[in-house]
DNA sequence: AACTGTGAAAGTGTTCACAGCC
DNA sequence: GGCTGTGAACACTTTCACAGTT
């Protein structure tokens, strides 16, 4: 494990599994600030997260040492060092492309601002949606994607294409030179090693649901 | 490895990262046959499905055997086992609670069908929202939800409520006797062990891309 | 010759259990 | 006594490399 730091951004050496993890930890720490709780233990933690305490405890030790011995975690301090280790710091800006039934709601999804993101643009590529307003916004032309990102600063793109344009979208956003992407069309996206994308797939999600009620109908036979 | 079962159902044994990767490939095997194409390899396939070659094979073991020595794989039959052994045999009967700008487009998403589900009811707590229709259904109150699980056959629900109410439907959606919940609330959910919970949370997503943008700035900063 | 299927190796991730500190 | 932080054990996943089959 490589370099550490305290308190501030640390880096390195942080597994993939415990980066996934830590939303939820500052998710569970807000709630426990909104409720006016100022200490809290990796037994109550965990358990608000949905994860084990001995996990919680790894997790946070790839992030340097932030509870007492026999007392627990100031909520937070904890919360401001996680939202640190996130990059939560600085503003990052979003732009959305695809503002059909999903993009629409993803516009209109509050909390962006309290977690440290702002929608910055709405873009779509049918004439029947560029120039309405939603979320605050007039919809651009997605032809206008490389001006929009470098205008607005762009830094992570949302995709909620239709499945067949969004590869060709990515093109675009991945020459504009946004390294981030949150892909919502049911599509794997081809891009350079140094793009990260993330997918987010409703019908795969179900599928999965849909395997384990299978598994469990036959398990069920099975006696 | 447990059982293995060819062709039909196979079940334990699959590893939970293999069948997380199932509905990739079956995305990309549908995509193959509508383009019109009748035979695939594993370096294809896997091109497509954003994997490598050696998992996609390794992946495919756990099922069964299914390919061709020296040939590859025929796209139809490889769907066809890979759907089975995902249970979307039998149809699978949705319930969608919160029908606010998300629940709304979750509704509407379309290519449910296509997959082996069928929405079945949409429910809200909200007066206002109740008895409006959506995606060619009454919403109903979510006081009925016990009725409407039974009187549907519902087997898995969506839950796209305000956070703070999630946990209160979810425990009566396990009263109810569902077993597979989908959660878009950014909450974590305490549940029985006997129900699985997925979770789909867009602020998490952002937290982690926003994570290695940040790293990627710090690796810059760094030379 | 081409491509699958799979043991074995390497790599990651999780859990345990306890030493260390308050 | 209570709770954190962590090495060490364990479990799971991925990748490699090649034997087996057409």
């Amino acid at each position: 494990m490589a370099e550490q730091v305290i308190g501030e951004v640390s880096v390195p050496g942080i597994p993939s599994a415990t980066v996934a993890r830590l939303p939820f930890y500052l998710r569970a720490l807000r709630d426990l600030v909104a409720r006016g709780v100022t200490t809290t233990s990796s037994v109550e933690l965990a358990e608000l997260s949905g994860v084990g305490p001995a996990q919680l405890r790894k997790d946070l030790s790839f992030l340097g040492s932030f509870g007492t011995r026999g007392v627990g975690y100031d909520v937070d301090a904890l919360a401001g060092y996680i939202a640190g280790a996130l990059g939560l710091e600085d503003e990052h800006r979003i732009a959305i492309v695809g503002i059909g039934n999903l993009g629409h709601a993803l516009a209109n999804y509050s909390g962006y601002e309290q977690r440290g993101f702002h929608v910055a643009a709405l873009l779509d590529a049918s004439p029947e949606v560029v120039g309405t307003r939603a979320a605050g916004l007039v919809v651009e032309h997605v032809d206008a994607l490389e001006d929009v990102v470098a205008r607005e600063g762009v830094s992570i793109v949302v995709l909620a294409t239709p499945a067949a344009h969004a590869q060709a979208v990515a093109d675009r956003v991945v020459a504009a030179g946004v390294k981030e992407i949150l892909n919502f069309a049911p599509r794997a996206l081809q891009v350079p090693a140094d793009v990260d994308v993330r997918g987010v797939d409703v019908g795969s999600e179900l599928q999965i649901l849909a395997f384990h009620s299978q598994a469990r109908s036959l398990a069920a036979a099975n006696d």
